[in-house]
DNA sequence: GTAAAACCTGACGCGCGTGTGAGGGACAAG
DNA sequence: CTTGTCCCTCACACGCGCGTCAGGTTTTAC
């Protein structure tokens, strides 16, 4: 298939993809007059991307971490970045945890308080059944 | 105290208190020579507007925020703002579990696999003990 | 009074994932 | 062969949190 196919069926644009190719992570066959050819498993290439960025890893580190999903690189080097990464994740997932009980206590109070007793009709709509 | 003790009493750098100033984070009283001071309670806020940070707020956000985190803001537009972010927060570590886990499918995979069973010296020094 | 340290404003740079536009080829349909 | 759509390669721009340098003022310590 061709850029404006995957670009569809992923949901990510066409400069996003090509700015993927240049960073070294979705290789692409080219026809005789330059166009990107891709096969079936780039989608799912795409999405695993996407799912490294959404983690926040940079274009770098997906990079160095694409050859050991692939199961082509499995060094004690490889496996160490692996670690290292996936600890990130965990440090950055406890940071998230934290913030999200600072706001929680923080509405907690907002909606016991005085004014919080003040129901409107956008509320009732943005909060679809308190059942 | 001045900038810069606040600077090393919370870490962060004398350039980044004045941004948080400069996007209505962090307010100073000012000195007839125009240098900012502040009263104690601007450490927690420092350490607040980083939390933030780090659970990907954007400045803007936060400033919309910090008013209902001091309880001088409570309308339902407030609330449904602090819902709203701490939701996105959820999402946020919903992705990064879905990331991790995958890391720990190739981790789990790579380790007991054929080559993971080389142990070198530089797997022996950045792992202290597997015990 | 004088030097050093801390502070001030203003402005440019960076990294990074993308948007966007210019100017031009590739390719299927009529 | 032409038209329309898709694609190509530069290349500039952005947003954002902050580093960093320049040139100057304030405060502190001696």
């Amino acid at each position: 298939m061709r850029i404006g196919e995957l670009a569809t069926k992923t949901g990510v644009s066409v400069r996003a993809l090509r700015y993927y190719e240049e960073q070294g992570l979705l290789a692409a066959a080219r026809s005789s007059g330059g166009q990107r050819h891709y096969l079936d498993d780039a989608i799912d290439r795409v999405y695993l991307i996407q799912m490294l960025y959404a983690a926040g890893l940079s274009s770098r580190t997906i990079l160095d971490l694409l050859p050991c999903v692939d199961a082509k690189v499995n060094t004690p080097q490889s496996r160490a970045l692996l670690r290292a990464e996936r600890d990130r994740i965990d440090r950055q997932i406890t940071q998230l945890r934290q913030a999200r009980e600072r706001l929680d206590a923080v509405i907690e109070f907002s909606e016991s308080s005085a004014s919080g007793c003040t129901r409107t009709d956008s509320e009732a709509l943005s909060t679809p059944a308190t059942v």
